[in-house]
This record gives structure tokens, sequence and C-alpha cells, in this order.
DNA sequence: CTGAAAGCGCTTACAG
DNA sequence: CTGAAAGCGCTTACAG
């Protein structure tokens, strides 16, 4: 027969396993393995080998209960996933793994329908989160923004009002020296831009880029040249047909995007357009395939995995109660191949 | 003064204080938020009335240690990032979230000089994982195994011996249709491969696959057409340079994967062979960059995203304590484009 | 349908 | 340097 509360012993050894075995205190055992230096060597001995016997793994559950902090770092990410999704996340493993902590990674639902009782990630599960997502409402972090939960953007500044602290990468100034190079490396004039989702904060200091570019060689923009291409290939392809259909006069673009510069290929050589010879596109991003693309594609390089690091190490300072950048930006590079019209492979 | 155990109360609610709010006990509190089919009506009305007024989310920890159970799926990964790697992630996690559990991920430490005191993934901190790693190396999930701990293995068998159920993609039948179709449709006879890495499955079921095409054709396959490739763009670049140097006499390459179709496009092309005219070349994983290849490259096509789900699925059968297949294995799809010198375009 | 209370497996002031 | 014991915030048999 058996007493009420004596349960089934669990299938793994505690952490009173590991003392009983060792003959000392349970106390000495968490000290043991969390700081060590608290303890004598004679003990830790001891101690070590009943870990090492019994195979002792403290349960994080009861760690984090009894310490009231989880150890473990959350990754908020968008439902739909980023071509360079693989790089970010091996700079956020990396860098949290190489801390001691856990990583918890979680899609923002889709809509309010999913009624999931709360958030996926907070301050139930994690001691601070990555948001790596499009839009972020006010009212999804304000909560926990007002508790002080620590928490850093990716690739996004925070809501107006809100002291956020953010990781991104250098748009403007890439854009910049992107277009330099097509005014004056290759002397062109009218140049096309393809804007990226209204609101888009990449798109916009993108064109920000083009536009100061511009101004700094006399050129004035001509707003006809400037259309939407939502960061999507189809949209892009749709809206390049759109201006050629228009007879538009343009001896360049800049797709504002990868993505986008796939669809102007497209467009382009279904009009049966050469580029980089009657028309030149050039993209930003430097996604995988843009080594492949027919001719391959000049762009923009972001340093992906050094914006995951940066962002954990961010997010550290902030759990450890320290003062961080409001805003940290990566620099970008430019990396030319022959679709802007060089005939210099990369390197 | 204060009392010595007397805290600071947390920044957060905890449940006695919505059980004091709702005038009820903690344990009717924890039964409308865990099974509220067991509560009145009326009860469950005051409970989620003092749950929404006071912000209230269950702490992991506290939950986990109770019910003696995480909640949460443990994902393995290789410290390389594959291609792919987006969409299998978006599989698992779609999935894990789903059935309310959360996802834990972590990379498998790249040598034993990196002291954790443990494996990131077991037991301690998970209900199940998922393994999707190169080489799975017994030693390392023997301890787990043997207790019985819940894993699913991702594009690999398990180690002979070990009943570890697995998720995997036709590798064979979708090689052998690609062969078919070089063999049946353009009449090739003289048909190269390019193994991936020694011991790595995947290769060894596409170089089956390959050779039971030709078989099945009445084609001898000659041995000398079957260099290392290793999945890597660089080697396969090289292994079809030396093919060439050597001087054999080949009419298409079946690179075994795109990363090494990549690297015969580029031997190719720098030897102003032809492609397709000359040699074909088809490939393998269909990666996004596949499109994107001169010219695009006709592939085979894995249901990435589907293998996530379904070794999830597994998982979770294992965590209920079901009988699971030993393995899933998942259709492929061959992908026309006109790397093997078709000329119709891809739909 | 609900409550009192033990227990989950740790950590950590406090005392020595 | 070490131990006794309270406490972390929940869940869950048991009793009613």
């Amino acid at each position: 027969m058996s007493n009420r509360k004596r349960k089934d012993p669990p299938a793994y050894a505690t952490i009173t396993d590991v003392a009983r075995m060792a003959g000392v205190s349970t106390a000495t055992v968490s000290r043991t393995l969390n700081s060590p230096e608290q303890v004598q060597a004679e003990t830790t001995g001891k101690v070590m080998k009943a870990v090492k016997k019994l195979g002792y793994v403290p349960q994080s559950a009861a760690r984090n209960l009894a310490s009231r902090k989880t150890n473990t770092v959350g990754l908020l990410l968008p439902s739909i996933g980023e071509d360079f999704f693989g790089q970010m996340l091996r700079g956020v493993e990396a860098e949290v793994a190489q801390a001691g902590y856990d990583l918890l990674v979680a899609t923002k639902p889709e809509s309010q329908v999913r009624v999931r009782s709360t958030q996926p990630l907070g301050r139930h599960n994690t001691d601070g989160i990555l948001i790596f997502t499009g839009n972020i409402f006010e009212a999804e972090i304000l909560p926990m923004y007002g508790e002080g939960f620590p928490m850093v953007l990716l690739y996004q500044s925070p809501p107006k009002g809100l002291k956020i602290p953010y990781v991104t990468v250098e748009n403007k100034d890439g854009s910049r020296a992107l277009v330099d190079h097509l005014i004056e490396e290759h002397g062109y004039r009218k140049i096309a831009f393809l804007r990226g989702p209204e609101g888009n904060e990449d798109s916009h200091w993108r064109e920000r880029g083009f536009r100061e570019s511009m101004e700094r060689h006399g050129q004035r923009v001509d707003e006809s040249l400037i259309e939407p291409g939502l960061f999507n290939e189809e949209a892009a392809r749709q809206a390049v047909t759109r201006m050629l259909a228009a007879g538009k006069d343009f001896r360049a673009i800049f797709a504002g995007s990868d993505e986008n510069a796939i669809g102007a290929l497209t467009a382009l050589a279904e009009a049966h357009i050469a580029v980089p010879e009657q028309v030149a596109v050039v993209g930003f991003d430097d996604l995988n395939l843009a080594r492949f693309t027919t001719p391959p594609l000049t762009t923009v390089r972001a340093p992906t995995e050094k914006v995951g690091r940066e962002a954990v190490a961010t997010l550290f300072k902030l759990i450890r109660g320290e003062v961080t950048e409001e805003k940290v930006l990566l620099q970008t590079e430019v990396i030319i191949r022959q679709s802007c019209g060089c005939i210099r492979k990369e390197a």
C-alpha cells in the first residue's frame, strides 16, 4: 500500500539524491554547481563524483522557480519566414548559448482569432525577448513595456514615445553608396526606385539614401519613377511592367530589395530589354540567390548574423540592468556584380 | 523593518492574487485555467474577471515543476545553418504552437571543448526533442534513449540497434524519377554522379536511385564518373573540373544536391561548356536559388516544411505514449526547368 | 463543484 | 565553508 503523498520516484536523479550520495546537504550541492568558489575543493570533488555517477542534471523548472529567473531568452518571429532568417538565428543562438541561456522561439499569432491565452513569450517564461517581426503594435508590447520587461527590437524602431533599444542596418548609407555608384561609375541619371510596403522602415531609409544621392549629384528625382514594389517579386514585376507600358524613360532601377530586383529582372526579360545594357538593376539585401540571377545582382549586403548577435548582447545588458544604446546601427557594404553594368566579377 | 522571509512582492500577479480577488481558492483558479469543465460557470466568470483585471499569466516554471512536465519541445540544430532551415522551422513552430507547447532551440556544441555542464536540451527542460543535425553519435543520445526520453530524428535514421522514429524524404524515388527523365526524355546515357559527404544518408539513397534508374534502363554505370561533391559548392566545382581535365566523357551530371549543381555549373562555365546543350546538369533539394541559376536548375523538391510538421506530430505521439511509425518518408517531386535540356518553363 | 494542504526540486538568506 | 529551513508559484490527489 502506498502513502498518499509518496509518488513513484522520478525517472531522474534529483539534488536530494546527489546530496545523499555525496554526504552533504542539498544547499552544498547547489553551491557546488552554481558558485563553486564558495565550496571547499574536497567537497566539490565528492559532489561532482556523485553528480557524474547519477547523471544528475538540475531541473530547469525548479531552478527557475527558486531563483526567480528563467535563464531563457525569447525570439519572436514574423509568421512568414524571411530568406535571411537562418543567418540571423545563427547569430542569436550563438550569443545566447555562449551566455548559458536557453532560446525560446515563437511566431507572432497571425490574428486575434487564435485565442491563445496570452502572448507566447513574456515574463512568465523568459528573462527578456527579441522582437523580429514586421508590424509591432503598441498594444501588443505596452503591458510588458510598462513593467520594464527587457526587450530589444530587430530591424525596426519602437513606436513613438517608447524607449526600446533596437538594432538594425544602415539602410540609408548603403543605398546612397549604391546609387552613388550608379551615377558616378556608370553615369546613369534617370533612375527608378521601387518602394517596399507602406510604412516599412527599411524602405523608408533606402528611399532617403536614394534621394540624398540624387540630390548630391544635382539630379532631380522624377516622382513618376517611384513605384511600389512591396518587397514582393510579383508586385515588383507588375510595377516595372506598368512603367514600361506607360512609356516611362529610365536607365536604371534601384529595386529597393533583392526580392524587388528579381521581379524587375523578370519584367525586363519579358519585355526583351537587356540588363544591364539597356536598363541596369540593383537590389538590397544580398540574398543567397543574388549571385545567381541573370545577370548576377549588384546589391548591398547587410550583416545579418551580426544583427542577431548585437541584439542579444543588448538584451543581456537590459537584463543586467545596465544602460544600453537606444539604437545600434550596423554598417552595410555595396556588393558589385554585373547587373549594374560592371564587368568585374565578384571577388 | 522586514521579516526575513518576506520578499518584495513580485512585479507580477500570482495565482494567490487572483484567488483573493475572485474570492476562491488557488485550486479553483488553477482548475478554471486548466480544466474549466470542472468548474461552475459562475465561478469561472469571477475567476476570469480577476485574471483579466490583474493581467495574470501563470509562471511557466511553477506550473512545470508542479505538473512535472515542461510543455516544451526542443529542436537541436547543426551548427551550420542549412539553406532550407527557415522552412523547416516554420513547420516545426506551427505544429508546436498549435499544441500549445513552447519551442526551445539549440545548436549542437561543435566540440567537446565547450564544457557546458550538459546537453542543452533534455529531460530537464523539455518533454521531448527533435534532432536535426548531421552526425548523431550514439554516445550523445544513449543516456536519453536509455531513459525512454521522447525523441525524433530528422533527415537521418537512428544508429543501429536504437529504435528512434525518424522522418525524412524519399531520396531514392525522387532521384530515380529524375534520372529516368534524363534517360527517357533526353536520351542521355553517360551520366556522372556527384556524391555527398562520406556517410551522408541523403547521398546514399540518391546514389541508389541513380543506380536503379540506370540499371532499369540497361545502362551500366561507369564508376569513374562518380566523384565526391560533398554537398559543397567548391568541392563540386573541383570535382567536375577534375573530370574534365581527365578527359572523361559524360553527357549529363546528376549533381546529388543543388549545392553540388551550382559548383558543377561553375566548373562547366569556366570550361566554356554549354549547359544543357553540351552537358546537362540536375540537382536535388530545390533551394530558393535553383530558379535563378543559369540555366534554371532542374531538380527534385522535398517538402521541407512538412518534414518539420510530421516530426513534431510524431514526437507528440511519443510524448503521449502512443505507438508511432519507425519511419516517415515524405514524397518528393521532380521540378523540370531548363538545365536538363527541357525548354518548357516552370509552371 | 470546491478547498486545504502537500509536494514538485531547486536556491538562498541566515546562522554557525 | 556548510546546513537547516523557508520559500519560489503552481497542481493535484483527497475529502467533502
